[in-house]
DNA sequence: TATTATTTTTAGACTTGTCTAAAAATTTAT
DNA sequence: ATAAATTTTTAGACAAGTCTAAAAATAATA
């Protein structure tokens, strides 16, 4: 069985190594969880003592096997209480992650597992993130920023790679949410502005938004 | 704020004043969280500190007006996780006491007031044990042991003194749920045993049982 | 390559909550 | 009312997880 901080290290370890080749550095892990590189080398040997990590002085860590189970299951638990705070609980989406930072230490296989039922199987959060299978498995789905597309392509909005609050309270406002069609109408070379067509509204957003927001190749019209 | 120890300490003995005339002491604290009471005596300064108790030593502690708040706000939370458990995930009533005792120190007003909204605002647990209301407040029902009927006298059964997992599955096993009428038909005076009708089902309970389930009165047929 | 800068680790300290063993206070019984 | 038994508190220690400050290793730069 794992401590709360130690399930916080593997969550942690296990999205940095996403984006990272070769060993995470405890800088990194520290940055991450606001705390000092020197809890961070205290806790990764104890990680390392429990075989969930490896770990060799000055050279970062890397999950185990065991490990990447133990910590996708966090974030198993963590997306599917972020579904069901925005679906039953009306809570909107940027008020999910804090209160789901919470719940999802709560240790109980049946309840994560009647959950997901009761939830309909659902395969991504609110905010566009897969949720993985029991075995810590993840459905990956191609997708790229809005950014990249060129004139007149389209897609479906799937994600956002920026999570923030303020982030997501103003695509609230924007109206711009998961599963909407954009197409791109026009592109400014002057300031990467892109001009787009969301529903039948015409938006006109700045490259600061396009590169955070995730898009499904979307054929046809 | 509260630290999980603190809030397990409050609600230990918020349960403990119910049924004592005074102070509550120490070693009741003690086995009840099965810890040390020299454990205890280091908490209760520290709750009293924190003006949640009043400790005088050696003459035990009572909840002040904000500690009753604060443990009458964990008892609400751990009585709404277990409805929602029973009723939407489909949890037996003698599964839920060890999930229930890690949700109710999940902090969020927003996600307690939305999930009692969620449930419909029950007034009462799985167990038949009233839930307190947002300011603490708990409707107080009359109810009295089903061993301490007389023939032919009959009620409703609205609770359980013992909610250890076996006592629940023994009454699962009888079909003795909440809400249904119980009537005394006859009562042994050799063991105090009793014969009662529940539903249209003759049964013969001991006396232990009888002493452990609590009966709201029912004028009329 | 030698030197400087950065990263990482070690050493020692602190907090929270717990424990054991012994001392002090209270209660019970003779 | 004094002695014995029980309860409660104190004193000191320990584990988990964190921190600061200093030392060691690695990486970057001249």
């Amino acid at each position: 069985m794992f401590t709360l901080s130690e399930e916080n290290y593997l969550k942690a370890i296990y999205h940095l190594e996403l984006d990272t080749d070769g060993g995470v550095s405890t800088n990194a892990i520290a940055e991450k969880l606001a705390t000092k590189a020197s809890s961070v080398t205290d806790m990764v040997k104890k990680l390392s003592e429990k075989e969930v990590v490896l770990y060799k002085k000055y050279k970062g860590v890397t999950l185990t096997i065991l490990g990447k189970t133990v910590a996708a299951n966090v974030v198993r638990k963590h997306r599917l209480w972020e579904v069901f705070l925005v679906e039953k609980l009306n809570f909107s989406w940027h008020e999910v992650h804090e209160v789901a930072e919470q719940l999802e230490h709560i240790k109980s296989a049946k309840l994560i597992n009647q959950l997901d039922r009761f939830l309909g199987f659902p395969t991504h959060d609110p905010h566009g993130d897969p949720i993985p299978d029991k075995d810590g498995n993840l459905k990956i789905v191609e997708k790229s920023l809005l950014s990249t597309l060129s004139k007149n392509e389209s897609g479906i909005c799937i994600g956002v790679d920026d999570s923030s609050s303020e982030f997501l309270q103003f695509l609230d406002k924007k109206g711009i949410t998961l599963g909407k069609k954009i197409t791109i109408l026009d592109k400014e070379d002057f300031d990467d502005s892109l001009s787009i067509l969301i529903g039948n509204k015409k938006l006109s957003i700045s490259n600061k938004i396009a590169s955070n927001l995730y898009i499904r190749a979307h054929t046809g019209q």
